[in-house]
DNA sequence: TATGATTTTCAGAAATGATTGAAAGAAAAA
DNA sequence: TTTTTCTTTCAATCATTTCTGAAAATCATA
């Protein structure tokens, strides 16, 4: 049976236009951290800004069964494309976050929690084994290694801290921010510094 | 011939620590967008704090001579490693930066440059090709789409000019900005919706 | 409960990426 | 120039990741 594709004869430069943007952003998936098909599925929903079903995307995309069940699950977990059910239709369907800051936000917010917060807890215990160290001979090489994850340590956390408050539901107030600043180059933050 | 080994016999437990730090930062790898023994060149040139020759590098990480000159090469291209020479030894030694805001801001700087620079490229191309298809039929579906890749585009160039500010010399005053925000989360920037 | 539609799982296949090691290249010293 | 020391390159190999497809599981409905 032929499955739902809708608004099914697309202008053909539309479609053109979709195909490189689904193409571009899978090779920005090293970039996010995600395998090349999940950014691929993942570009397709949000620019087609509707919601498919499975065999929508595999046939779209060109990729099995398997491979478009493991991505669709994976960008579940990553909170950037939610289930949506159509009443009379036993399939699932698929949508993307179209808030693009909201999209970013929610990558922000994985990536730290799968990648920052094991890495700063890690750099607290190599931290100690260093400053054990100190207690015995060659003290002045540990304090000095001691010191360099200290370092380490301070830009992870304030990293964290700064991340915490894009991703908070006062994100948007450091969204506004940032967008001023990229519009208005000489609003605070030494820009005058820079004009030399 | 025995290769230079600084500092030969180390503590105990400061080599542990460096190789669990070298172990860490590998494992960060991804993170950064390069390969696993690349950063783990780095993580040892960084925590020994100290130049270190190919010879030195291929025995504390058990890798083979083409693979640290690679790897090296990359750091240099990178701009997060340096040359060093020693007079009177014909080796080449290399350090790592030992700021690491600096460090951070050469990351960014790099990856800026080869990921959202032609990714932006590429957006204004399939921008182009989507606001063609607006004279044809199925204009509301085009604009719709026209849309959301401007709010992509939107948000690539607010990234792209904070990162200007980041990377430049006044980027200073940026990490300024960002410990005091982490130091006080009472400072701007909407902390007041955050705490209800 | 039985049926049929849909989704998930996972062992093996395919694709991609990283590493080695030996040979060629480069550059200083003899 | 020749020798020696050190560095780079790259085809072949190895390791890791991703993808497929068919079987098993799930789940609504009759």
């Amino acid at each position: 049976m032929d499955t739902n594709v809708p608004n099914s004869p697309m202008n053909e430069n539309l479609r053109e236009a979709q195909d490189r943007f689904v193409a571009v952003w899978g090779q920005m998936a090293g970039a996010w951290g995600i395998s090349r098909t999940m950014a691929e599925v993942h570009a397709l929903l949000y620019i087609s800004g509707q919601a498919l079903c499975t065999d929508d995307i595999m046939e779209r995309l060109q990729i099995s069964r398997g491979n478009a069940s493991m991505s669709l699950r994976a960008l579940l977990d990553w909170n950037i494309v939610s289930r949506v059910t159509k009443r009379g239709d036993r399939k699932e369907y698929f949508e993307a976050e179209q808030d693009v800051w909201a999209l970013f936000r929610a990558i922000v917010r994985e990536r730290m929690n799968r990648e920052v917060d094991p890495l700063l807890a890690s750099l607290y215990e190599i931290r100690d084994m260093t400053a054990k160290a100190e207690k015995g001979k060659g003290e002045d090489a540990s304090a000095q290694q001691r010191e360099r994850i200290d370092n380490m340590v301070a830009f992870f956390e304030t990293l964290e801290k700064l991340s915490q408050r894009f991703v908070s539901p006062s994100g948007k107030g450091l969204q506004l921010a940032a967008t001023m600043l990229s519009k208005f180059p000489d609003l605070g933050f030494g820009a005058k510094e820079e004009a030399r």
